[in-house]
DNA sequence: TTACCTGCAAAGGGTTTGCACTTTG
DNA sequence: CAAAGTGCAAACCCTTTGCAGGTAA
């Protein structure tokens, strides 16, 4: 079985699941995350896969990783539009964003310098609405 | 001694090192490289200090930490104008780029949205000039 | 003295790897 | 059969932390 390959690799059932996963979440997971949900249809797969899968997805490029908190990677499924993320350092949210003028600023920068950019990670940190008046109450003295 | 402070905390001579080593070195040292620097001036100095010094130094604004490898922490000294980064998959070179029309284009953004941005940090990754016609040249069958 | 800071060594968390076994072409 | 993929456990790397000893206000 697996009639499908993905730049010659098998697709497996533990890639696809890992996959679909990230497809079928809003969210960003990360690793942990994955090996959870899959481990629900799959109760034999180890995480040592789940992070070979991650790393084969991500370089056929059908997987990408972010670094949100800082700390691990987060990983999400790759979409037709880029978009960023907004993380919000009060309550820890992340919003999506589309940034098409910033992109092409950054393009024509690198085009200027001769860069070929292959990949623009853009990460923005600050608080969002609620935080905002939340923060503003709660440090009054 | 230590008349300086920052922000309440007090300047020790070893995060007066660290911050040195950050502020004399042009390239985005990781914790180890600045550890194996200020070592040369400071025998007796940790790993640990080094670590938490950085992290102080982070809090204050005077060391920016960005995580250009997707592996460990790379750090460098707050200069007065934000600059971003390129780095080349092909040498490892990393670029610093400035991109104010990309810094306007995401300010807006978030006005738009009502998210109050504290910190933006953009990455871009692809080929330098050299590596770019190593390529060609390179990936010719 | 008290509060802050350091070094050391150990722990921690996320990720990778070696190896034997299984699955696929 | 050879090659690719997996599970398990151990190893790994970077980073943080507990604690006892030091340093400064």
């Amino acid at each position: 079985m697996d009639p499908l390959r993905i730049q010659g690799y098998r697709l497996t059932r533990q890639r696809r699941l890992v996959l679909e996963t990230l497809r079928d979440s809003q969210e960003h997971l990360d690793a942990a995350a994955v090996f959870e949900r899959v481990k629900a249809r799959e109760p034999r797969i180890s995480l040592a896969t789940v992070y070979r899968s991650l790393a084969l997805l991500k370089e056929t490029g059908l997987v990408l990783e972010d670094r949100l908190g800082e700390g691990h990677g987060h990983f999400e499924a790759a979409q037709a539009t880029p978009h960023y993320h907004f993380t919000c350092l009060g309550c820890g949210r992340v919003v999506e964003l589309q940034a098409p003028r910033a992109l092409e600023a950054v393009r024509e920068l690198c085009a200027a310098q001769g860069l070929q950019a292959t990949a623009i990670s853009l990460h923005i940190r600050g608080y969002c609405i609620q935080c905002q008046s939340a923060e503003t109450k709660g440090e009054q003295p």
